[in-house]
RNA sequence: GCUGGCGUAGCUCAGCUGGUAGAGCAGCUGACUUGUAAUCAGCAGGUCGGGGGUUCGAAUCCCUCCGCCAGCUCCA
């Protein structure tokens, strides 16, 4: 006998090999037909797992992340199943979880069309119906090489080839068999939702240069409701796409005759985009930045100096060429800065420089993926350089990675990614250099208090970075905040500045771009708020609104007063009903709105109403005004 | 760029297997003068993304280009 203890406490005595599901069955019966797998001693088996001495078995659940990953693994088998069901000469490649849900990718004839796609859904729902087992069968690596041989399952037969153990697990589900590490759910019978939801080509092993695959995405739950929620879920997060507020809000467009990611700032996107530029010239003169403009565009030779010409690029624009001069459209500012420091000579003393610019980058980005205004062609970076001494790369990275989260914190974020990318295979610089810039990224945010991924050798080839990301409506991650240590440049242009003892030196040069873009800035901002801006960067305040004709003389001097209070308003005095005018207030998403009636004009008051909220009451005009300017002050420090 | 889907009025969308376009909102005009999320009536608005083809006839079928959406790849 053995004794197996559960995490959740209860205890007994078993015979030797009793399956981990009859351990659990007998020690807590309520957790039968929930559990998907155990871990013990830390590595996760199946439920039919046999045991054989004395442990502890943690019940694994589908509240738990391993749960949901395990049952969306076992789901993508189903699916795998099923394709094989419904097209006989469909090879499986692999099909693991993913965040929510799963995928598998096929080779297959011909690509899968929406029908294909409920057929498939179809054979999946009855493939839970017959409720098969999940066997696991543990063969020698030859054996299973000479049986997906026989299958003609060609990739499966490449990944086995690549396998470096002898012994190699299997998982039979009905007639089929696939290669897999496990663990799975018991049977599919525990799967009682399933929704498959796109197909999209993909490239074996992903790799541009392999064959292209077709992938087919799916989400399953163990039961029905949550599958709804789900769905909910999903639409709930495409009402606040940006690209849809976007047009509703007429914030910016994107308009095909002009050109694909290129983006047009409407009036009220652009009202935003000035306060934020105001905001950003202020905090940047008060951190001891220096404000320059450079041109659009730029000679080649430029180019070839800094290196874009052989490492970049695809990405920029076609050359032009006036007067045998070739010019390239600028898709980095940093060759302008370079020279905006070679144009005087430099002193220790200088250091650090901070060059910042709001300037306008264009680069080619393939058709395929734009994406409203979180990837475009042509943006505007809030881009800054500094130039420092090796004694000051550590204060001055501090500096700027507090500098970034503060201004982050000022629009409202909170929870963001935080990345550092350490040195890359190929890589320029020495290695100490390496050490200290990197040791730097990660003291700054340890001092600011983030927590921080580490992405090994990710960083670019001239130094390490750490990028901050802010994540959209569909939880697609995008980068804003980025600050790379540069190597590179300040040798390729040869910079240099006269140190105490005379002698010339080589700075160092920091790249940084706090909000990254500000048309990407802009779109994050619109998903994170709903378009529902904090105040201060609502492009309309507040709206005046009358009831009747009467009110309007009175309105104008109210329209008049928070004008010279400098508060952003608007008014609608026209002759529709004022519930008219209240619900297109509130689809504008107007944080205040100030009604103004006969009582309100008699006795020299508003009435005020705030969006989402409903009526406040009635007040002095000074009132409400001192009411915006607090809330103002707060900028997006406060949820609102 | 690749795979698939899609492109009809300013916006949101309808238009069955081919028979030369329709609604709501917005716009304009007029009436209504209204108390916190849609007052009524009338008018106007489209080379059905561009080009080519099949057909007596194309928004509808085919080809091609452009753009959009999802994913892949890329993201110095």
């Amino acid at each position: 006998m053995i004794e197996v203890c559960l995490s959740t406490g209860e205890n007994g005595l078993f015979e030797e090999h009793t399956k981990a599901e009859a351990v659990i069955e007998k020690l807590k019966p309520e957790l039968k037909n929930k559990v998907i797998a155990v871990r013990i001693n830390g590595k996760v088996f199946d439920l039919s797992t046999p045991i054989t001495e004395s442990c502890t078995i943690e019940p694994i659940t589908f509240e738990d992340e391993e749960g949901k990953s395990i049952f969306w693994h076992s789901s993508s088998h189903i699916m795998a199943l099923a394709v094989k069901r419904v097209f006989k000469d469909a090879k499986v490649t692999i099909g693991p979880p993913i965040d929510k849900g799963f995928y598998y990718d096929f080779d297959v004839e011909r690509t899968f069309t929406p029908e294909d796609l409920k057929k498939i859904e179809e054979e999946m729902k009855k493939i839970c119906e017959e409720d098969l087992p999940f066997e696991r069968i543990e063969v020698p690596k030859e054996e299973a090489i000479k049986l997906f041989k026989e299958l003609k399952e060609d990739y499966k037969v490449e990944i086995l080839e690549e396998i470096e153990d002898d012994k190699v697990s299997l998982y039979k589900t009905g007639e089929f068999i696939d290669l897999c590490r496990g663990p799975h759910i018991p049977s599919t019978g525990m799967v009682r939702a399933v929704k498959l939801l796109s197909t999209s080509g993909a490239y074996w092993r992903g790799d541009e240069k392999n064959k292209m695959l077709q992938r087919i995405y799916g989400i399953s739950f163990p039961n029905e409701k949550d599958l709804k929620d789900f769905l909910e879920k999903l639409e709930e997060a495409k009402s606040r796409d940006h690209r849809k507020l976007g047009k509703e809000l007429k914030l910016f467009m994107i308009e095909e005759d002009i050109g694909a990611g290129l983006v047009i700032w409407l009036p009220k996107g652009a009202k935003i985009r000035r306060i934020i530029e105001d905001y950003w010239l202020k905090r940047h003169e008060d951190a001891g930045y220096q404000l320059i403009y450079t041109p659009h565009i730029g000679k080649s030779m430029l180019w070839e100096t800094s290196g874009h010409l052989s490492f970049y690029k695809e990405n920029m624009f076609p050359p032009m060429e006036l007067e045998n001069v070739t010019y390239y459209v600028k898709p980095m500012n940093c060759p302008f800065h370079i020279y905006v420091y070679k144009s005087e000579k430099r002193s220790y003393r200088d250091l650090p420089i901070k060059l910042a610019e709001l300037g306008t980058v264009y680069r080619y980005e393939k058709s395929g993926v734009l994406h409203g205004l979180m990837r475009v062609r042509g943006f505007t970076q809030d881009d800054a350089h500094i130039f420092v001494r090796e004694d000051q790369v550590k204060e001055e990275i501090a500096n700027t990675v507090a500098f970034a989260i503060d201004v982050l914190r000022d629009f409202g974020f909170d929870n963001f990614n935080v990345y550092i990318s350490t040195k890359p295979e190929k890589a320029i610089g020495s290695n100490e250099m390496w050490e200290i810039a990197t040791e730097s990224l990660i003291e700054a945010a340890k001092l600011v208090g983030l927590n921080y991924k580490i992405e090994e050798g990710e960083g670019a080839f001239y130094g390490p970075k750490i990028d901050i990301t802010i994540t959209d409506a569909l939880d697609r991650e995008w980068q804003c905040s980025t600050v790379q240590f540069d190597f590179n440049l300040p040798e390729r242009f040869d910079l240099t500045y006269t140190d105490r003892d005379g002698k010339e030196k080589r700075p160092y040069m920091i790249h940084r771009a706090l909000m990254g873009s500000l048309e990407r800035f802009l779109g994050v901002l619109i998903e994170y708020y709903k378009g529902n801006f904090p105040l201060w960067l609502s492009p309309i305040q507040a709206r005046v609104m009358t009831i009747t004709d009467e009110q309007r003389k009175y309105a104008e001097e109210v329209v008049e007063k928070f004008k010279e209070a400098g508060i952003r308003v608007d008014s609608d005095l026209g002759g529709e009903k004022i519930t008219y005018k209240i619900r297109l207030a509130e689809t504008e998403k107007i944080p205040y709105m100030v009604v103004i009636g006969k009582k309100e004009a008699l006795e020299g008051v508003i009435n005020v109403r705030k969006k989402g909220k409903g009526v406040i009451g009635n007040m002095k005009i000074e009132d409400l005004i001192r009411m915006i300017k607090e809330e103002e002050d707060k900028k997006g420090r406060v949820s609102n």
